[in-house]
DNA sequence: GCGGTTTCTGATTTCATAGTCAGAAATGAC
DNA sequence: GTCATTTCTGACTATGAAATCAGAAACCGC
């Protein structure tokens, strides 16, 4: 009795209802929230459907159980930014891209929420905004307007910024599917990952600089090599 | 008799039909296909629910049918796209990186649905690759590869880049209810959509050039201003 | 304005899926 | 091992949306 102060076992009911937690938000942020049935849910999961309903009341509730998954992946994101503060807004900034790029390949679910509900719009956005993007939009756009008032960035409205950088760094993520189908590309290997990254941080973060940093020999090497 | 080849007065069947599949291609863009209900189709047309099964067999095949609306609009950026022909590839693909957020702001539904499907994957994302988005993006990335090829652009994988540059071009605007939740800004206010333009044209495609073309004053003025 | 055709509607059926419930099976403390 | 409790399932109901259809209304050439 040490090393976790949690539950030390989580006992079978709470484990099943992490396993449909789970497929859950791959479900509900690939297809969306009517597109996916508690029957698919309950299929992915290994349990019978009714099941889901003794664990969460209706499927609103499984939904938001199933994004409240990623507060703690926002929450280590938060923790790992932690780190440079102190540092100037725009390398700041750059640890925050690259942090983002690297959660969105790791848990690419939160992505594509996004891209669904916030081009939607609703309550399921609302709820979203209030437990989930809320602070973290802010952060971000609070790191461009100061690194914008420090003259190393274009003047370019913050929130656009932000969300372009955003969708941008996504992208590539969320489409994958239409990668594979109208290139026969799978950009998850990890030498697509890495050009993807070189690309975000090198040429879209690059161009946003007030002045050409070092115009010389900024040049990453965009595929092949493994990354650090 | 002389001024359209097509049907002179369209008749009133076909004036319904017109209705109904704009605003299936609005619902159907915005919510997606299984969100969106035929009766929900038929109030925003005006007319009731069965009459959408007079114009159109099924919902599917009135979600094609809201589609191919959208050939006319790739085809008239193809058109336009022409114009250029000849010119290097860097500057065609700036060209079309124009084209493309002129087109994206004039009708959203396009980069909503192809984020949409993008991500979810499955028959609808065939059928648009066969019969909407294949041979333009096809066109991109070949232009892409010219540039690269030119020494005009950094080598990033050129289907990366494009489907970036599609992404980032899009995000603003098809973020726009995640823009007023977040930020209570929406973005497509002439001053905004100006700055989204500079944005992307200056910064994230500045950012690709192999050269910093010309560091000097290639600033422009980001908000404010009407566009030419 | 008439008659045939096109266009559309109200009423109804069909079907998929969310949600309920009584009871069976698994679990784990003793 | 026993037994109370938790966890889950099969069978069922309720609901909402897609699709159908008979007939009404609008349209248009004459």
């Amino acid at each position: 009795m040490a090393t976790q102060p949690t539950t030390l076992t989580p006992g079978k009911g709470e484990r099943t209802a992490t396993r449909v937690r789970e497929a859950a938000l791959e479900l509900f942020s690939r297809l969306g929230f009517e597109r996916t049935t508690m029957g698919d849910i309950a299929v992915a999961a290994g349990v019978s459907q009714p099941a889901l309903h003794y664990h969460f009341q209706d499927k609103a509730q499984l939904w938001r159980a199933a994004m409240l998954q990623l507060r703690a992946v926002i929450a280590e994101e938060e923790q790992l930014m932690e780190a440079s503060t102190g540092a100037g807004p725009l390398d700041q900034l750059r640890t925050a891209l690259r942090l983002f790029l690297q959660i969105s390949w790791k848990h690419p679910a939160l992505g594509r929420i996004v891209a669904l509900e916030g081009m939607a719009g609703g309550e399921r956005l609302d709820w979203l905004h209030a437990h989930l993007l809320g602070p973290r939009n802010q952060r971000l756009v609070d790191l461009a307007r100061a690194a914008i008032a420090a003259g190393e960035l274009k003047p370019f409205p913050p929130e656009q910024l932000i969300i372009t950088l955003q969708a941008a760094g996504a992208g590539v993520i969320n489409l994958s599917p239409l990668m594979k189908t109208s290139f026969g590309i799978d950009p998850s290997t990890p030498t697509a990952r890495a050009a993807h990254e070189a690309m975000m941080l090198d040429a879209f973060l690059g161009g946003l600089l007030a002045q050409p940093q070092s115009p010389a020999r900024r040049q990453t090497a965009p595929a092949s090599g493994e990354a650090p």
